[in-house]
DNA sequence: GTCTATAAATAGATAGAC
DNA sequence: GTCTATCTATTTATAGAC
């Protein structure tokens, strides 16, 4: 026995086991924080032993940065946002910006750095890159050369309305749908996207 | 011999411990968060014994329901802003709304109420009570019949922006000096205040 | 790769002395 | 009113069996 070819799951890491605990964490630190999930949490959703999750990660500090990553491109998608013409940079900012929030590859992840930020010292420097480095480290770096205080309540606005919508379920944004919540945001960030500083 | 008049600092509660007690875990809450917070680095702070702490508010639930209790009128002062003449209503609610964020006196409640939304059940309820509630109970509801959307999007961005300069401090409006803060954002809030439903 | 067992630290809460 | 001492529960982390 044992030499004949092995049938159903794969005993051993399967490759995306590890996957699958990263899920479970995104979903606890994203409604808890880091302070108020435990490993045990994690572990128990996720359908494992605590034990494997710092052999996977070493501890919770790093489970808990490997959650944080966003994937690629979503910071990317923030300064092609803002590359086009002007007219309309607020609507598309407003688009990407708050779309990163609805999409469900990339919810969690915001909810996560937005919960911990909050209540983690790390989290809030990656907070504070992600939403303002990834920008001022781009090319559009000419385009806003004035108007970085715009650009920073633009951002502004779209964290509180994301919070307000995703985070503390205020009631006219949290149940209103997509569209039109972008068409009623654009506006106001438009017009701080126009403002030059002093 | 004790039968003397007693000197110096009083043995007992000179009553104002309770206060103390109350600012070192508003300090404490407000940049911890509930869970990150003991109730040992508040008794610390505080310059008491653990246990007392649970003499004064029974448990940690209590005492954090005591940090977030605003003080009179901060609820009042934002439905006020909004009583006055229509075009200069986001100006008003823009500056009452900061200056409570801004405010030695009120601004760790914010803090705490905002770091603990997130992480905290009770807090979150609590958070969309201020929020809104306060606005929606008051005598403006004529004056905003068909404008809870645009309230719930100002207020939002006033929301964001006191995130971004107290919270994460973006760099751009952490420093700037609230006058211009105000002059900045005001106009963005007025246009959604102006902005009625459907 | 996965789990059992357990160490070691830390938390909230209480009883009781002064 | 305040502190000492301690109980109990919970948590992270690790060592090692399978």
């Amino acid at each position: 026995m044992s030499t004949g070819k092995r049938t159903g799951r794969p005993a051993g890491g399967d490759g995306n086991n590890r996957a699958r605990i990263l899920e479970a964490a995104r979903e606890e630190f994203s409604t808890k924080g880091f302070r108020g999930t435990t490993m045990r949490s994690i572990a128990n959703r996720a359908g494992f032993d605590v034990a494997l999750l710092s052999h996977y990660f070493g501890n919770k500090n790093g489970l808990f940065a490997a959650t944080m990553e966003l994937p690629e491109g979503a910071q990317k998608m923030l300064t092609e946002a803002l590359a086009g013409p002007t007219a309309t940079q607020g609507e598309r900012l407003t688009r990407s910006y708050l779309s990163l929030w609805e999409d469900a590859a990339t919810g969690p992840q915001m909810q996560i750095l937005a919960r911990s930020a909050l209540s983690n010292e790390a989290a809030t420097k990656h907070m504070r890159a992600v939403f303002i480095g990834a920008i001022a480290g781009s090319d559009v770096t000419d385009l806003l050369a004035d108007r970085w205080t715009g650009l920073a309540l633009a951002i502004s606005h779209l964290l509180g309305v994301a919070f307000a919508r995703h985070l503390i379920h205020i009631p006219h944004l949290a149940e209103s749908d997509f569209e039109t919540l972008v068409a009623r945001t654009a506006p106001a960030v438009q017009l701080h996207l126009d403002t030059a500083d002093d």
